[in-house]
DNA sequence: CGTCTAGTGTTAAGCGCATAGATTCAGACA
DNA sequence: TGTCTGAATCTATGCGCTTAACACTAGACG
């Protein structure tokens, strides 16, 4: 690779000072039309392209947002993920793979693992960064380590978070130094801004159209109570149960609960006591799959026995069998939404963190009952 | 923001010497047991975390890879695409957003504009740089336009990219400064590496598989030959056409080619002339369902009148209606693979640039005529 | 004992750019 | 002609880090 030029080259391919060929692309107006029209010129024979580096060091800023992943991945194969994701260490030949790229291809095939929630997020954020011309930094690092991420921080000049189980400590940490907005949990931290949706009504909806619609009046919930999205899908489930005056469960069915090294124990045992209510809510996509996985192998039918609902509105669920009533959240508009509140932060600094919370929609498939179009 | 620490405070801090600090993080091996524990203990203790421009300054490299993508929306429009993609002008508020996060909702719902092809490649990338501990650089920006792209090559040490209709020459460019590796064309650029499919073969397939299983004798291809995917693809075509002693056309149908400010002239003309082929094999998934578009307005069906055919596998074509017969591609392995090349480059300059192949597959669903399960 | 060596730590010189402040220069104006 | 002003350009410094080169110390070894 060839020795790139840099504003000494070109200062004096124009006969300028490195101060001129640096204000003639930073301020171009304090710079005579000649001039400027020199050094330009100058730059395209040299092929001047500045160091994005030095002007980051220099000037203090990168121009980067950065948008980073406690990854989700091995906390989906926890909760119940259907398929397990492929291992994430060794390494990746390429010669190799040529020949087998389609080894695991009923992965690759059926869209489940991709995309999910957070992908679509992620969609909105860039193409709202693309929007203006931004570009984007992206990591991903496990849950509870912050390395990744650390490495990030000093390249960017705000940042957005999915945030793991746990996360919440390393990111109040980030957001001394620079804007940061978290999707979803965890909110509480005053220093963070958030973009949420309104999961109490989505939960709530569901509920009540398994309710009204469906007549059913045992409904139980599957997810892990510690995460704050799926704890407050819960209690919207919860109010809803109580508004019909129906018996509300004191706590979720924890899918990462073991049988014989089997996940979904609560429900299993459900089944096999015959106690399984007559409807299931779900965290999420992802849950109600793994629980659809299970119902099927335990002999189950979906939607007579039972009734299953999801949360995200994610594509696996409308290629499921059956498909998925759910919930859809406005993830485009999540992801453009973080990226303005950041650019806000940064073009206004000393602005206070926002919460900023989105509504969502129901969408009736076939795993409560309903048998759409 | 608090004003971040620096080498200097934690030299300080641990009494030593800046160099010290660094070489404690960069060479710990060089650093005395006890020096390097009273290093880390300062840093720790004033959250210290390196600076990347400066890192990347002084030792010239920045150790995250780039992936660009010269912008293919427009394009998707303009090929046919059946909904325009979001304007992407105009300021983009947050406060508004909430009271219309589904104004356009049907375009999120119908999973026909992601993921796309691009997007499984992408998230391929993604997924390898993760396993890697590597961040990297995102940026798009129309296909003519250089500006973003040159924002990028100063940041990062490597550069994958979505080559557009018009972006040879600056992809030429760039592989000069850093290892470049395309995805698809423009092969032919002697100092790029290159990720390709067997085009040939899967049209081949595809084509065969309308021959052979459902006896059709007349097939044409839908796409703008001045892609040479879309060349090779219909190249393929014709070769499985000639092998069956079938007729040949001698050019593709252009779908972007207008008729009363609407796509497909071509296949419109053809219609209304009586004159439809009995299998029509389109250049991507996009076109296809683009098509299946038409042809449904036009009042032709789709597969009794009519066979087509997509290429990609994307999510899309799984969900259209008909469902989209077509060729999938190994999307997350190309993403993988690119990676594997930039890496290799990186670690041996010198080595020329590579090209590789993945095979294709063909996905029979119901648009050639068939009914799988 | 003097010399060498290996192990540690420090000094100092950049990396390429942005920008405050100094300098120069060309009118404007008295 | 002398002075003042504003525009254009330059000089000089620093951003935070890496690393070659050097300095020092404590054995090892002849």
């Amino acid at each position: 690779m060839a020795k790139r030029p840099t504003v000494y080259d070109v200062a004096q391919a124009a006969g300028v000072s490195i101060a001129t060929v640096s204000y003639t692309f930073r301020r171009p107006a304090r710079v005579r039309a000649a001039t400027r029209e020199a050094v330009l010129e100058a730059a395209r024979a040299l092929n001047y392209v500045p160091n994005g580096s030095a002007r980051g060091l220099a000037d203090g800023r990168t121009g980067v947002l950065g948008l980073y992943s406690f990854d989700m991945l091995l906390e989906a194969v926890e909760t119940g993920g259907s398929r397990p994701v492929r291992e994430n260490t060794g390494p990746f030949r390429g010669a190799e793979v040529a020949d087998h790229a389609f080894a695991d291809d009923a992965d690759a095939e059926d869209f489940r693992v991709f995309p999910l929630y957070v992908d679509e997020v992620k969609r909105g954020f860039e193409l709202e960064c693309a929007r203006r011309g931004r570009t984007i930094l992206i990591g991903r690092g496990p849950s509870g380590d912050g390395s990744v991420v650390l490495d990030i921080v000093s390249r960017v000049d705000a940042l957005a978070v999915f945030p793991g189980v746990h996360s919440a400590e390393i990111i109040a940490q980030l957001s001394h130094r620079l804007p940061v907005v978290a999707f979803a949990m965890p909110y509480g931290l005053a220093t963070v801004s958030h973009v949420l949706v309104d999961n109490r009504k989505g939960a709530g909806t569901l509920t009540e159209h398994l309710i009204v619609e469906h007549g059913i009046t045992d409904i139980q919930f599957v997810g892990e109570p510690e995460m704050s999205d799926y704890q407050e899908r819960f209690e919207g489930m919860c109010e809803a149960l109580q508004r019909h005056g129906l018996p509300v469960p004191d706590a979720t069915l924890d899918p990462t609960a073991l049988v014989d090294d089997r996940p979904y124990a609560a429900v299993r045992s459900l089944v096999a006591e015959g106690k399984l209510p007559r409807g299931l809510v779900c965290a999420s996509d992802q849950h109600a799959l793994g629980l659809l996985d299970v119902l099927a192998e335990l002999g189950v039918d979906v939607p007579r026995d039972v009734a299953v609902t999801g949360f995200d509105g994610t594509v696996a669920g409308r290629l499921s069998s059956p498909s998925l009533t759910s919930v859809r959240q406005p993830m485009e508009a999540m992801g453009r939404l973080a990226v303005d509140i950041l650019m806000d932060s940064l073009a206004n600094p000393g602005l206070p963190p926002v919460d900023q919370t989105l509504p969502v929609r129901m969408v009736v498939r076939r795993s409560c009952g309903c048998s759409p179009a």
